[in-house]
DNA sequence: ATCGAGAATGGAAACGTTTCCATTTTCGAA
DNA sequence: TTCGAAAATGGAAACGTTTCCATTCTCGAT
């Protein structure tokens, strides 16, 4: 039973006036008579009249509408994302159409045509590889206006991410302060977000020019439920790193959970260390050091990219990279224990201790 | 440099034809002669055409797009259902268009009015108070299909939703079992929550009924940063309780943070039960006891609901009240200390430490 | 009373589709 | 060759707006 709502036509006919009138009573410009307005109004609210924005759109070619593509919204970074990108759009008027793309660059591409095709006024969007997406080359061919969120700027487009190479390497420069030089970058879906990638470039780097051993890449496939089972023997099988560094807080904290499973006591057998900075990492014990950024600042700052373009305004620049993360101290990580397989096959001397 | 792109009527005049040919031909359906079906497709694939879902909507009254309301996107229950929602939507051809209520009544019916202007196709929405929701009236009025998530249902409208009520009895229950007598309801924003306000009845009922004492209710209204201060103090001013029925898993995590912070241990001094069954919940130490339930079945199943109701099928039946949660046990949730003062707000001997 | 300026008004086109229906074309059978 | 049926085609209306522009009103000034 749907119910074929009021136009405009039936509120003019209704107060014995022409379409245009209507229009310019209900819209507030435009000349009319006191009489006039008074009798389209009536009308209108006889008949619970509301503007459809589908003819709106047609006539203007402008939809209000904004799309936003990320990877997931089970990470609670991207669903800040998605939700502060929401609230500052709501705020000037538009309404966000979102679309989930599970990591999948066929998925995503997909969704970009889609947003495409449903003459979304901008985009606001998470690749997994900004680089070769075919999805944004159809933006760029229709000039839609488009920011990236935890993505590298690529090209022309405008980007709002942390700067992942030099959050990595103060993730070394703390593990080697504190002594360790085993470490491992745990990540899961590895090949699947450039996100990861540049993490663990960055932290290899810095591991390097530290005097470090280069860290070993802990990759995990799938995710299916035994996650714990897989970190576990990942841990086992790595006995000799002393501190690890996880590409999400996450990962960081199921880590933190299997290594306990098997018996390690953190720090002290094994330092922790995670990314994102997401609150349940303050509500384990230890709490999870991590390397804290500002989804919401993001995701704002995206949508407010793309509003500014919208609306003819110079767009403001982009985060400063410098700021898009800090270092957050937790009990997580500390110095490895003296007895730790710390020697390997280079350190002599073991490191100082406070 | 917003680019005109370009419609069927580019198309048909390049492949010089009329208009209504090249939309048979591009859509399918309909005669057409082989040597025109090739111009048109050439003509398209030469102008990089792509259908415009503006017209289309306009003349089918139809937008293959549903809205969806929720609270929040920083629980992970709604993010779960929204995102549930959105992947089924997908499935059957439908695009999702989010909007956060932030959990005010006023922002959720302004919300469904955007979307109904929108000419959504349907509706998924969770509300605040599904009896009073003067945008569900609006829904009714225009026929619009419409399922409730996480709501009761309401009038006519279908609902996917977990049995509030008979879950706060078996948590009660589990309390009862392990001899508590003396417990508190730890709500956030009672009033804004008519799913708090369901659980706490049916965990007052329930302890009624088993012979405890009344749970006390502590609430607290906002979360502006010191959430924890607030529940220190509220913890400290109400020794009495061993037990605490959390109306969510993030609040019992933090009601656990704050009491090891007051050198509390649990579930010795204090036994902390939550709600939902949040992952996290596993990652601490003790595991979280608590409520768990299915968000995604009940965003996809909501979903399938509306999506079967525009398709003219006969929707699925909601979910089983009785399989909609489970009691899930953990560390957190333990007997009562022998010392604790089980004996009413008279107790005279400070709780054992060990 | 007449005129003209400015206000008020409504017809119609345009936005991009789909679809009805009338017209034209094609082609096999007589 | 002619006829008729079926296939192919394109004009036009409709969907709900906004807006241009031409027309009609209203009034104050002459």
């Amino acid at each position: 039973m749907k119910i074929r709502p009021p136009t405009i036509k039936d509120v003019a006919e209704r107060a014995a006036c022409g379409i245009a009138t209507a229009s310019r009573v209900l819209n507030g410009r435009g000349p009319a008579s006191e009489k006039t307005r008074e009798k389209v109004l009536a009308a209108a609210a006889d008949l619970g009249f509301e503007f459809s924005d589908l003819g709106r759109s047609l006539q203007s070619s402008t939809t209000r509408t904004i799309g936003c593509v990320v990877p997931s919204l089970a990470n609670p970074v991207f669903a800040d994302v998605v939700q502060a990108a929401q609230a500052e759009a709501n705020r000037a008027g538009y309404q966000l159409i979102l679309a989930c793309s599970d990591y999948d660059a066929e998925l995503e591409s997909r969704a970009i045509r889609t947003l495409l095709a449903k003459q979304v006024d901008g985009l606001i969007v998470t690749v997994s590889n900004a680089d070769e997406s075919e999805g944004l080359e159809q933006v760029r061919a229709r000039g839609v206006p488009c920011a990236l969120v935890y993505n590298r700027s690529c090209g022309d487009l405008p980007a709002w991410t942390v700067d992942n190479r030099a959050a990595a390497a103060a993730v070394a420069r703390e593990f080697a302060a504190r002594g360790h030089r085993h470490t491992g970058f745990l990540a899961l879906e590895f090949g699947r977000s450039d996100r990861s990638r540049e993490r663990f470039e960055g932290f290899a780097e810095a591991c390097a020019a530290l005097g470090m051993a280069p860290p070993v890449l802990l990759e995990i496939a799938e995710q299916e439920g035994q996650l714990l089972e897989l970190l576990r023997a990942l841990l086992s099988a790595n006995r000799d790193v002393t501190g690890i560094f996880a590409s999400n807080d996450y990962l960081a904290l199921a880590a933190m959970k299997a290594a306990r499973g098997l018996g390690m006591r953190i720090p002290r057998d094994l330092s922790i260390v995670g990314f994102d900075g997401i609150s349940t990492g303050l509500m384990v014990e230890p709490n999870l050091a991590t390397v804290v950024t500002d989804p919401r600042a993001m995701g704002e700052g995206a949508a407010r990219t793309v509003l500014a373009q919208l609306a003819g305004e110079t767009p403001p620049a982009g985060p400063d990279p410098a700021r898009t993360f800090s270092f957050r101290q937790g009990g997580s990580l500390g110095p490895p224990a003296p007895g730790s397989t710390d020697g390997g096959e280079a350190a002599t001397s073991p490191p100082s201790r406070q």
